[in-house]
DNA sequence: GCGGCGGGTTGATCTGCATCAACGGAGGCG
DNA sequence: CGCCTCCGTTGATGCAGATCAACCCGCCGC
């Protein structure tokens, strides 16, 4: 295994501080971030480089995770085969491991170099008690997750592939997509057999979808990673659930109108 | 529509109580009811007949119930077709509004008599401030919640049909089944038709798989809304995420073992 | 150079479930 | 009583997507 030294963890020079996001008021990292670090948190600041794992004991559920700048995702893994769920973290996000159900297996894996803060619950909560916005900041972002996967499981429960695909490329459009003049630049921090994972379609099957919206003209493929999407209104249009993702993002800054 | 009377709300002497299950104290609402009505909180006892409905505007976010007894389900409904997606509370469960996406509609129908408690936010935000083992329970109940969208959402994106059914069964053996003798016995809360929407499954298809656990004495059913599950061993051991379910359940009071 | 490997693509085939249609039974109401 | 509607059942059919297989490509280590 020469990809053993990609586990370790801690500070790594290439990990870019991926644009700085800022934080309005409103939000709940913002929040807590303004009030400095002489509260007495017991805040760890972790810096995830890309594919880098943090195993989740079974019984650690008090522990609080909140994400600065990255992506994450946790993975969940089924007693006998691999089929397992994978839940995606963006800038701004709290993740709770209590949240994470309790299979067999679970970790989380940052997709991105990423940078977190990791608390203990209690520490937390009793700051929480002490400022009533952190609260309610605190619990809108719970709130606006759990939307989130009940949009989400909605996706995996009504809609066809084709139409799967559409709601994930503009999930990751209103996430971590940046315009570039009239159309959409995605950095895709998964790869094709994850997204697959995601969206609970066969990787041969997504692949061939892909074909098809390159061929339709939907979207462009600069490298592995790199997408571009030509025609928003276009996908927008062939997924039912767009309303709901535009009115999630509604919440939180978006680069998008 | 002779069913209008239905839609109507308020107190229904013929709501039996259901019987009133006893909150551990380490259970939100346990800790809240002991609290007393002392505490300025706004709150608002319902008494909901079997398919009563709460309709949600868009904008009304910063609304939260708590379920104390019954069943009480969440619906979407997308924009075009009828085909949404269908969240249960069971007794216990936190029901925060701004946590159900907002697609065209949502409601809340109450699946069997059930009673809840309406709040504010913010006063029961400032409640949960003066109590810092309050807001623990809170916040595990909300994990919980969370975990359980996971587990259902994976249920939808990795089994098959029988698969399906089974974890439907266990699920709602373990939140409102009673052992009788080597069975368990439940009182569907839900109809044929609701129970394929949650399963993301056709009538028809539901109906056949229903036929088929029957055929393979698995389960009886007394009458429309009542079945039993025959072999419990059975059932679970055809379902992959029957840990997970079960692990769930551990974290709150069980009438299994 | 070579071989191995993970990730991605494409074609051929299979199957589980949705779909459509017809029917039956239960309850409400005139 | 007859009519209607809602809920559930059953059969025949078609299709979307899973599965299996072969293959390509870039990367790494030897």
């Amino acid at each position: 295994m020469t990809l053993r030294d990609r586990e370790r963890p801690q500070a790594n020079p290439r990990a870019q501080p991926q644009a700085a996001t800022q934080r309005p008021p409103g939000a709940f990292l913002g929040r807590l971030t303004t009030l400095g670090d002489d509260a007495p948190l017991q805040a760890t600041s972790l810096k995830l480089r890309p594919r880098q794992r943090i195993p989740l004991a079974p019984a650690q559920d008090d522990l609080i995770f909140a994400l600065q700048t990255g992506v994450v995702s946790a993975r969940v893994a089924m007693t006998s085969s691999a089929a397992g769920l994978i839940t995606l973290y963006f800038p701004g996000d709290v993740l709770s491991v209590g949240a994470i159900p309790c299979f067999s297996e679970r970790q989380l894996v940052a997709a991105t170099a990423a940078d977190v803060l990791r608390f203990k619950a209690k520490p937390l909560l009793r700051l929480l008690t002490s400022d009533i916005e952190l609260l309610a900041a605190f619990d809108r972002q719970r709130d606006r997750q759990l939307a989130r996967a009940a949009v989400h499981a909605t996706i995996l429960a009504t809609l066809d592939g084709p139409q799967r695909l559409a709601a994930f490329l503009i999930e990751m459009a209103l996430e971590i997509g940046t315009p570039v003049g009239t159309t959409i630049a995605i950095d895709l921090p998964l790869t094709r057999t994850e997204i697959a994972q995601y969206l609970a379609l066969n990787a041969d099957t997504l692949s061939r979808l892909v074909s098809r919206f390159k061929a339709d003209g939907l979207i462009t493929q600069k490298s592995r990673h790199q997408v571009s999407l030509k025609n928003w209104r276009a996908i927008a249009d062939m997924c039912p659930v767009t309303p709901a993702l535009v009115a999630l993002e509604r919440n939180r800054p978006s680069p998008l109108s």
